[in-house]
DNA sequence: TTGAAAATGAAATTCATTTTCATTTAGCAT
DNA sequence: ATGCTAAATGAAAATGAATTTCATTTTCAA
């Protein structure tokens, strides 16, 4: 199921989605890979994209555009992706990896609904400062956090007072 | 592989192991399941052991107590102690879920070292506070958290050094 | 244009997790 | 104590996501 995500950002303007593929090209020049249709298909498809996506949703997504593009070319370039730092993996409690477009987002974290799974951002630098603090105090060189909080949301809170009555 | 964990726990007081059998034994009535020797054996195996541990390294840690004790036993075991609040899982960079212990245990997170798995936990106050605050402003209600900074321990960054000269 | 290196994608493999099922056990009622 | 019934057990099978293999196709630099 895909994932339900609120949050305020819209989506990447034709300037930011150059940027990004510029970044993607770069890396992969740097690591002696080659540049494909295919590839190129792929980060536009995740970039265009809000949603928190496992391989196979992006895969399904990505299919639609061109069917001929298997799975396993979407799994290889989301590790890409990742490892240039356009992507990001969320640990999500169903146990799949999902990853989040990493690319010119302000620092965020997640609400996570164990109810229905929908996905809140919301946006706290105090965590940001927290992570440089403890990096400090422990001679630990912080190079990034991760940030969820679980609970209930507005809506099944309500749902299931209604069905309560 | 066994996660290194550094923390400044003592190992669970006779006291401590006879409560959280307690909790075990009281939950198992609740749900109309059954007291039996492997799950003893199970509960107090996790209790000994300060390692963040997985389905499998857990199996492990049992056989040596009771060679007959099944794979299956203990997935379904720690199951039971993450339901009864005992155990919690950690999500792991390395993908596989693994659980600690809950019990008694002052609220706390951890540093992931990414170079060699270590684990070193920290205690921080104010993360409990933010997630009030924040579900408090999103109208969520929030149960738990996950907070993890990822980094290069100082080990590490000592050893990599030491091979740069 | 051409050839070497890399990319592709279907299929196979791996591996942790979960389920199934035949057998054994716990614990209540007698 | 004894029998009974629901639950527990554990070996094996199933599942399903993640990863690898390999024959074929494509990219791109010379």
């Amino acid at each position: 199921m895909l994932q339900r995500r609120i949050d305020d950002h819209a989506p990447p303007t034709r300037e930011a989605m150059r940027e990004a593929q510029d970044i993607f090209y770069k890396h992969l020049r740097r690591v002696g890979l080659k540049h494909t249709e295919q590839r190129d298909t792929i980060l536009r498809t995740f970039l265009d994209t809000r949603d928190h996506l496992s391989t196979d949703e992006l895969f399904r997504l990505v299919k639609k555009r061109d069917a001929k593009i298997g799975f396993t070319t979407v799994y290889r370039t989301l590790k890409l992706l990742a490892e240039c730092g356009l992507a990001s993996a969320v640990p999500f409690p169903d146990g799949t990896a999902r990853y989040e477009h990493q690319f010119n987002r302000r620092s965020h974290h997640h609400m996570v609904c164990t109810e229905c799974g929908a996905s809140v951002e919301f946006f706290s630098p105090e965590v940001g400062k927290l992570e440089e603090e403890i990096g400090r105090k422990y001679h630990f060189d912080a190079t990034r956090h991760n940030f969820q909080i679980y609970g209930i949301c507005e809506d099944c809170r309500k749902g299931s007072a209604r069905k309560a009555i």
